[in-house]
RNA sequence: GCCCGAGUGGCGGAAUUGGUAGACGCGUCGGACUUAAAAUCCGAUUGGUAUCUAAAUGCCAGUGCCGGUUCGAGUCCGGCCUCGGGUACCA
């Protein structure tokens, strides 16, 4: 072997690493632990896609330096098996989803393997496998005895044509995504949890974590606490209550009606016989309309009186109750005191039909929109009037208080999770039903196994799959021996992930969920890396749930993720479209003046750039330029297979980091990665020689120049400080400025070559093996020493001085060392420089800035 | 609509606390090596402009747009524009 041959070298050290299991995870606990983790992944049928390398190379580069700093590194992965694809492919062909998902799962495995991951495989974890879904119903029930999970009637998305229920995404406009047959909302049992319990903690425990700002508040606003006050408005007539919540209860003397959701309670009592047909009929209406219409068909609100009127409690005035959907059922108690003068919504409602409108705060005197929900001195509200909005909120809650009216009220947006799915590949619920009661399973009967199906279909009557297994639905009373029936809904996919990071703590740990010893030792988890997709639903379960094991005294942490970090999306390659009509070619900025043009895809040769646009070569047409998200129905998917087989896996791993901020979205490149690829194989020549095979001549023992280890020191500075702040693409670039350098040596001496072998390691781990081993070690380059830059190297004997006359550079002079903060010196020296020296004597130098090291200003006027 | 994030060469991107804008890489052009090609190596590469030409050295403009602060602004402040992402009647 003499050129550089990736596919020879890193088949061999994956080869070597697994044999030796170099990777494994210390036993002992006496080193300082680094918890680094990826998000993890479904194996998907289609495999790895570019995306994922992103995030585990970063990983893996923190994982590799944090070994070779003498830390105890944590580095695993595994597989959130469980889902919907390999159960709907079972439908379609009867391949069992177990053998779709191992299937997959081996795909996923060998792609990471070709990439020199160092996980440890050892610790490698299944969601799907019985003794890992054993905890996760362990943990299940936990949240029962906790009274944390419970049974509910919730409205469903149910087909009858397809006889299935179908989730939000799969109903498109009341009809299913599937065949387009009618959908309804019907109630059916499910499994609650009941995350609100938690939210103020969930809350809270946000403060402390090392998050992207833009996550943290993605999860307050999901969760969504606000501050305001119930308040009961009595119905004229009815011995009845309207409870309302209201973030503004100083606004009550503008409450000028009330609305309430379709679905309220109170709707069908007080409606009068009038009204009664115009109501139903709207109610029916709403109830047909899927929540994303209600949502999408907003621009217009629509309502119907109900004949009832309410009475304000502040001021005795009867204002009338009216239904709409423009309030919602599931927030707050389902409807609301309707305050025209300070909410949008209120304003545009009042204004259709036709109802009073109060200002109760005063707008500013240039304000001339319609409802003004800012600060203001309160108006037109009898004992209020004057005082600012948070003093007549303070006022009107004692008042309503001592009236017995209302009270002080938190509200949330977030709701409970919703936690069972009527499927089959799922875990099951260690519940069974004994004369119509659920009761738990008991610990000792873990784990509830799935049985044996071949048909995967949903029962025709809507129950999930696993109602037809009926030897496995009836069962009895482990404890009374009397008949039961298992739960045949199985749990959503979140459950497996949500405590996946504790199981790779202590994975053959046979008492619990993780050894309190391995839990106490590793978490919480130092590095956190996945897509930003994951903000909200995922981070939040799993902290919901950690929270709760946290209160069970099976974790010791109170959060599961101490620092957080989103990989930025990889688009496709750049792409130029140009547009035509006919044979007519018609300039992107005005497409939308068209319609049906034809997209026509242009190659990079045909365009060109022409001020802010490009354009069609030598006119003035534009074309847009765009780089796309990547998708199989654009064509524009980069397989990391093909990259590694015609570059190899460091190169790829390389091209991923230097691409760009690792956070930042990127356009994919494939000729971009010639260029890392050429940087590996100059690294490669410097040490050995192509044409023998052997080490270069100018390896050698020598002592190294002090040019040299400058050279060196200066790259391990930049190198270690940009894994420290995770900017790998300009320490890659600093190591590419070392090669530029070093070629231009007659000799490298060892002493040279091995720290920056190590430098490369973490990034191109198996090139650097090679050469590692090449040059005469014996162990692995995993464990070998970061090497440390010495200040005193990083000195040059002169220091440089930019000149600048009035802020513009012109000229620059080179001082010795010991002189560089002499001020004096320095101004001398500047003035004295040639080019300078024309500015000074047109003028009179009027102020002198001198920053030591770094820059000489002359003000000249 | 609201909330984030981002606008720098032909392209991806660099640039400590404000201190030489364009590091590093791709592409392009030129050269060396070669019978030739590939590979490799060397040089040039923001635009405009001046000194007869070249080399070399200057000058002017330039980090989405307009204005401000400062000896000095890609970086700070005010006002816009465009693109990307999230969210959607939450009272």
């Amino acid at each position: 072997m003499s050129s550089y041959k990736p596919e020879e070298i890193e088949s061999k050290w994956q080869e070597y690493w697994k044999k030796n299991k170099t990777f494994k995870t210390a036993e002992n606990h006496d080193k300082p632990k680094y918890y680094v983790l990826d998000m993890f992944p479904y194996p998907s049928g289609s495999g790895l896609h570019v995306g994922h390398p992103e995030g585990y190379t970063a990983t893996d580069i923190l994982a590799r330096y944090k070994r070779m700093n003498d830390f105890n590194v944590l580095h695993p992965i595994g597989w959130d098996a469980f889902g919907l694809p390999a159960e709907q492919y079972a439908v379609k062909t009867g391949t069992h989803p177990r053998d779709t998902t191992e299937k997959n799962i081996n795909r996923f495995r060998e792609q990471l393997k070709d990439l020199g991951f160092s996980y440890d495989w050892d610790r490698e974890v299944n969601t799907t496998d019985p003794d890992y879904y054993k905890w996760t119903q362990w943990i299940f029930l936990k949240l029962f005895d906790k009274g944390l999970a419970y049974e509910d009637d919730v409205p469903v998305n149910w087909c009858p044509e397809l006889g299935t229920v179908l989730a939000n995404e799969e109903v498109i406009d009341g009809k299913s995504e599937v065949g387009g047959h009618p959908v309804v909302k019907k109630p059916m049992r499910q499994w609650v949890l009941k995350i609100t319990e938690y939210a103020d903690r969930l809350l809270e425990g946000l403060d402390d974590l090392d998050w992207p700002e833009s996550t943290k508040k993605m999860q307050r606003d999901w969760i969504g606490k606000s501050m305001g006050a119930d308040i009961d408005f009595e119905i004229d007539g009815h011995n009845e209550e309207i409870r309302v919540f209201t973030t503004r209860p100083d606004t009550i003397f503008g409450a000028t009606y009330m609305v309430l959701a379709p679905e309220h309670d109170l709707v069908d009592k007080i409606t009068t016989e009038d009204q009664k047909d115009a109501v139903e009929e709207y109610q029916e209406e709403a109830a047909r309309k899927s929540d994303l219409e209600r949502t999408e068909l907003s621009d217009e609100k629509t309502g119907v009186f109900t004949g009832a009127y309410a009475i304000n409690p502040a001021n005795g005035e009867r204002v009338p109750i009216w239904v709409a959907d423009y309030v919602l059922a599931t927030y707050g108690t389902g409807a609301i005191m309707a305050v025209p003068g300070q909410d949008e919504r209120d304003w545009e409602f009042a204004e259709k039909f036709d109802l009073d409108i109060i200002r109760t705060v005063e707008p500013p005197e240039d304000f001339d929109g319609k409802a003004y929900t800012g600060e203001g001195k309160a108006i037109n509200s009898e004992f209020l009037n004057g005082l600012g909005v948070e003093e007549a909120k303070e006022k009107i809650i004692d008042w309503l208080e001592e009236h017995s009216a209302g009270k002080k009220a938190v509200n949330y947006k977030l709701r409970d999770w919703l936690f069972s799915r009527q499927r089959y590949w799922g875990e099951p619920f260690p519940i069974i039903h004994v004369d119509g009661e659920p009761k738990p399973v008991g610990e000792d009967n873990l784990p509830v196994t799935l049985p044996e199906m071949d048909d995967f279909e949903p029962t025709d009557d809507g129950n999930p799959p696993l109602a037809k297994a009926t030897d496995w639905v009836n069962t009895e009373d482990p404890e009374t021996g009397k008949p039961a029936k298992r739960e045949t809904n199985t749990m959503p996919q979140w459950a497996g992930s949500c405590w996946y990071y504790l199981r790779y703590c202590s994975p053959e740990f046979q008492d619990g969920p993780v050894d309190p010893e391995e839990d106490n030792y590793w978490m919480p988890v130092d590095m956190y890396v996945g897509g930003a997709e994951h903000s909200v639903l995922h981070l939040l379960y799993a902290r919901f749930w950690h929270k709760v094991l946290y209160d069970c005294g099976v974790v010791s942490t109170k959060e599961p993720f101490q620092r957080l970090v989103h990989q930025g999306m990889i688009l496709g390659e750049m792409e130029f479209t140009g547009y035509q009509k006919g044979d007519d070619w018609i300039s992107a900025n005005i497409k939308e003046d068209y319609d049906n043009l034809e997209r026509v895809k242009l190659d990079e040769e045909q365009v060109e750039k022409k001020g802010d646009d490009f354009v069609i070569k030598g006119t003035e047409i534009r074309v847009d330029a765009k780089a796309h998200k990547m998708s199989k129905s654009r064509g524009n998917v980069v397989n990391p297979d093909d990259i590694i087989d015609q570059y190899g896996a460091d190169s790829m791993r390389l091209y991923e980091m230097f691409m760009g901020p690792l956070e930042q979205v990127k356009p994919w490149s494939t000729k971009d990665v010639d260029g890392v690829y050429r940087f590996l194989g100059r690294v490669w020549r410097m040490i050995i020689n192509e044409e023998s095979g052997e080490l270069n001549e100018s390896v050698s023992e020598a002592e190294p120049s002090r040019d040299q280890l400058k050279t060196l020191h200066e790259c391990i500075q930049k190198v270690t400080n940009d894994i420290e702040d995770l900017s790998f693409n300009t320490a890659i670039s600093a190591m590419m400025i070392f090669i530029n350098e070093a070629n231009k040596w007659d000799e490298h001496p060892k002493e040279i070559l091995e720290p920056f072998i190590k430098l490369l390691s973490p990034f191109a781990p198996h090139i650097s093996e090679e050469l590692w081993h090449r040059l005469g070690n014996e162990e692995t380059i995993a464990y070998a020493d970061w090497p440390e830059f010495n200040e005193e190297y990083l000195i040059s004997d002169t220091q440089l001085y930019p000149i600048q006359v009035n802020g513009k550079v012109r000229g620059e002079i080179n001082v010795p060392r010991e002189k560089a903060k002499d001020k004096e010196y320095v101004l001398s020296e500047a003035k004295a420089e040639e080019n300078v020296k024309r500015y000074l004597d047109e003028g009179n130098l009027v102020k002198e800035i001198f920053v030591p090291e770094q820059i000489v200003n002359l003000v000249v006027k």
